[in-house]
DNA sequence: TGGAGAGTGTTGTCCGAGGT
DNA sequence: ACCTCGGACAACACTCTCCA
């Protein structure tokens, strides 16, 4: 990815006294909001848990070999999405040793250090590699690991940016900050809480321009997904996929959601699922929201959708007539002129002329019996007593005639409360458990089913 | 009055839109 | 990719009308 002039760049702003990644004592910079002794406490509180240590397995270099190992597996069976696949299947076969060697150019020297000395998630060891101020984080394009500390665990989130100083800039500005994000609201419970947080800068390069080659942009992706992988910032089940299952796995305390190798893929948009049957209270909260979110989007469509069809009902505006064919059981075919709302199919009688595209029908619901109630066989505690539907139209001479369309059967008073129901925007739910109503009911698979109460 | 034909009621299934 | 919903359509059961 980088050229030799790129990567003497990138060494000579590593080795810079102003970028802040020098292994700098904590008292050189403090954050205003914390003091030293909690910072220590902090430190000497996450130093050296077990877990930081790894075994070969676990070292970075053979978790980049496995995840190549799998990648290619995977693209062999087009796993991750067409596109993707399409695009670095032959990058992956014919240039594995390239893109890793690029890889490993791009890291800092600091991180190299870090890896070499197995001692990854020491949060102590960390700290030093931090930016100590934004500005002095370099405008080009990186890699980074944010670290957000609390009193009880460490929890990582690994990023990708076309300038890491403003990226870090957004990072630290609340207003740019998007809610729905879990990053965003574990940063926001830490600065609510005034826990420690900090950015270390894991690799720097020139970002590709548009017309780069895929290479460039593979190679990217899978540092992030090497990363990401590495401080194990991906939902378990993400990392039970693309890390060895001899690695010793930090518990669930990762702030990334979907895999870096999807990004832009739309399976990526639900990635928030993985968190389902996470033990982590955190994530269950998020995921909670995030389904409770979810739904409130989806009722808010629905109200917003039906809404429109209600009112256009309840005032006569134009309705869609539809010509159907059908076959008696006689086996002679005729066709019906059908008006429909919901679930109500309204037969025009076929004696009346009528054009179809001038018809306009109005569900004229009131509040004492109908006297052109649509459905005939309606009880006077029945609210389809109350509801009437007239159609107007011109016919084939250009006359304006006006119809109340009636309909026979049981079965329709029944359909028809259900209507008097929605056209009242009274709840779905409520209409299911009420007497003497009609609703449609998918199951999650399968097939729907009617049901009258 | 009953059978033929026409029309209506009811239901199942497919499919596309729009959502995550 | 998968899910859910509503619209479209047609099959078939049933009712009505008319006329021999």
């Amino acid at each position: 990815m980088e050229d030799d002039e790129q990567q003497s760049k990138r060494t000579k702003n590593t080795n810079s006294p102003d970028h802040g990644l020098q292994n700098e004592r904590p008292s050189e910079n403090p954050e205003p909001s914390k003091t030293l002794d909690t910072v220590s406490e902090l430190l000497d509180f996450h130093d050296s848990p077990p877990h930081t240590m790894y075994t070969e397995d676990g070292h970075p270099s053979a978790i980049l070999n496995y995840i190549h190992d799998r990648l290619q597996k995977q693209l062999e069976h087009n796993g991750i999405g067409e596109r993707t696949s399409g695009k670095y299947r032959k990058l992956l076969f014919s240039k594995r040793s390239d893109i890793s060697q690029n890889m490993h150019k791009a890291l800092r020297p600091e991180v190299m250090d870090l890896f070499e000395a197995k001692e990854l998630y020491d949060i102590s060891r960390l700290y030093p590699l931090r930016i100590c101020e934004e500005a002095s984080a370099p405008s080009r394009a990186g890699i980074y690991l944010h670290a957000i500390v609390s009193p009880t665990e460490v929890r990582f989130y690994i990023g990708q940016t076309s300038s890491l100083s403003n990226r870090i800039k957004n990072h630290n500005t609340p207003s740019r900050w998007n809610s729905e994000t879990l990053h965003y609201q574990v940063l926001q419970d830490a600065r609510d809480n005034n826990w420690l947080d900090f950015f270390v800068v894991l690799a720097d390069f020139d970002m590709p321009n548009d017309q780069s080659s895929n290479e460039d942009r593979l190679t990217i992706n899978m540092l992030e997904m090497w990363m990401s992988t590495v401080f194990q910032s991906l939902p378990p089940k993400l990392l039970d996929d693309w890390l060895p299952k001899t690695v010793a796995r930090r518990s669930c305390l990762g702030l990334n959601l979907s895999l870096p190798l999807s990004q832009g893929h739309i399976d990526a948009a639900k990635e928030w699922i993985h968190f389902k049957d996470s033990k982590d209270p955190m994530l269950q909260e998020y995921y909670t929201w995030r389904v409770s979110q979810a739904l409130r989007n989806l009722e808010a469509v629905r109200f917003w959708r039906g809404n429109l069809a209600r009112q256009r009902a309840l005032h006569g505006e134009p309705a869609i007539v539809t010509t159907y064919k059908n076959t008696n059981n006689k086996g002679s075919k005729f066709v019906r002129k059908v008006i429909k709302l919901r679930d109500i199919h309204l037969t025009i009688p076929p004696t009346l002329d009528v054009d179809p595209s001038t018809a306009k029908v109005l569900y004229d619901l009131r509040t004492d019996a109908h006297p052109q109630r649509a459905a005939k066989r309606s009880l006077p505690t029945d609210p389809a007593m109350c509801l009437g539907i007239k159609l107007t139209a011109k016919t084939s001479h250009g006359t304006v005639i006006t119809h109340w369309l009636r309909a026979d059967g049981d079965k329709n008073v029944l359909r028809m409360n259900s209507l008097c129901d929605w056209l009242m925007g009274i709840p779905k739910a409520t209409t299911e458990v009420t007497p003497r109503r009609f609703y449609i009911k998918k199951p999650a698979k399968g097939r729907a089913e009617q049901f009258y109460t």
